[in-house]
DNA sequence: AAGCTTTGACCTATA
DNA sequence: TTATAGGTCAAAGCT
């Protein structure tokens, strides 16, 4: 596919953004399914229908901190991937670690990177590994954007929305204990009409989410109100419980696509949802929250 | 009554 | 080819 610009990529359709970006692949690697995937009848699957993207800025390449501090998820590359272990991001060749100077030494990068993307991980051992996430998802963005076509976010838990909604609507379609987590993970697919967009809530016993994986973005705006359409909505009302303290989010769109400002259009789409959340429903979330303690209490 | 969650079964991908 | 794991479906029950 020939070079595409920002403002080009901008400018078109999604869908057709991601389709032209298959050229964009990564040889010999599949990606795990993030790339899209077709059925044997030739049906795309949910992973191919990748929304448009909503315009963005294209400022948002000149991250800095305080943005991410304004942005609670963000996406990193395929070449970026906090380890299921430590918790700490692999790096390829050299990155900005060092404008972090908090942050812990990098890891050394697995040589089968491609297919350590296959998976994602949330952040197990997330309590001791908050602060770190932070700085490395940032250096993530710098450097490694041309290779977006695995992002994933882990958002310390306290830069995530107490009870992770979004402002959109979600509605609950599955539950599942996973092998490589202790923790069930919970499906969602966003309750707009003909929205593929899913995330994936990984719920740790102590009703704290450990991870939120999101898959495909939205083809529709958040609601201008951010009202929720229900408590399916709320993963922090998984069993029923407050949750405070989610561990990571991580941002997966798996979407075909290797071009950075792809990859940019949908963080941008999280980061306004959790901007959101800290701010103007922050609020109506807690009202929400009492009232649903206040039934449960009945 | 509508929309949601729950949950076991089923489907598909991968090793 | 088969076993396993992850993801999704869909019926039933709940709010």
């Amino acid at each position: 596919m020939s070079s595409t610009s920002f403002t080009d990529l901008l400018a078109s359709s999604g869908v057709d953004c991601y389709e032209d970006d298959e050229d964009l692949r990564v040889p010999g690697s599949s990606f795990g399914g993030y790339y899209p995937e077709r059925t044997g009848s030739g049906l795309p699957k949910f992973k191919t229908a990748q929304p448009p993207p909503l315009p963005i800025s294209p400022s948002s390449h000149n991250f800095t901190f305080s943005d991410f501090l304004d942005s609670p998820l963000l996406l990193s590359s395929s070449h970026s991937l906090i380890s299921p272990t430590t918790g700490a991001f692999p790096f390829q060749g050299s990155n900005n670690l060092s404008e972090f100077p908090w942050q812990l030494q990098p890891q050394p990068q697995p040589s089968n990177a491609s297919s350590a993307l296959q998976e994602t991980y949330g952040v197990q051992d997330h309590h001791q590994k908050k602060q770190e996430l932070i700085p490395r998802e940032i250096a993530i963005q710098n450097n490694n954007q041309s290779f977006g076509s695995d992002r994933q976010v882990k958002v310390p838990s306290y830069m995530v929305s107490r009870n992770s909604n979004d402002g959109y609507g979600w509605r609950k379609y599955g539950q599942k204990q996973v092998k490589k987590s202790e923790n069930p993970r919970s499906y969602f697919k966003c309750t707009y009409p003909n929205c593929v967009s899913k995330k994936i809530v990984e719920t740790a016993s102590d009703g704290q989410i450990t991870e939120i994986i999101y898959k495909g973005g939205h083809n529709h705006p958040k609601p201008e109100f951010t009202k929720r359409p229900s408590q399916s909505s709320l993963p922090s009302s998984v069993n029923g419980r407050r949750l405070f303290n989610p561990a990571s989010v991580v941002s997966e769109p798996h979407d075909q696509s290797e071009n950075s400002s792809i990859s940019f259009d949908y963080s941008d789409l999280e980061q306004k949802s959790f901007k959101s959340e800290y701010g103007e429903i922050e609020d109506e979330d807690e009202q929400l929250d009492i009232k649903r303690m206040k039934r449960e209490g009945e």
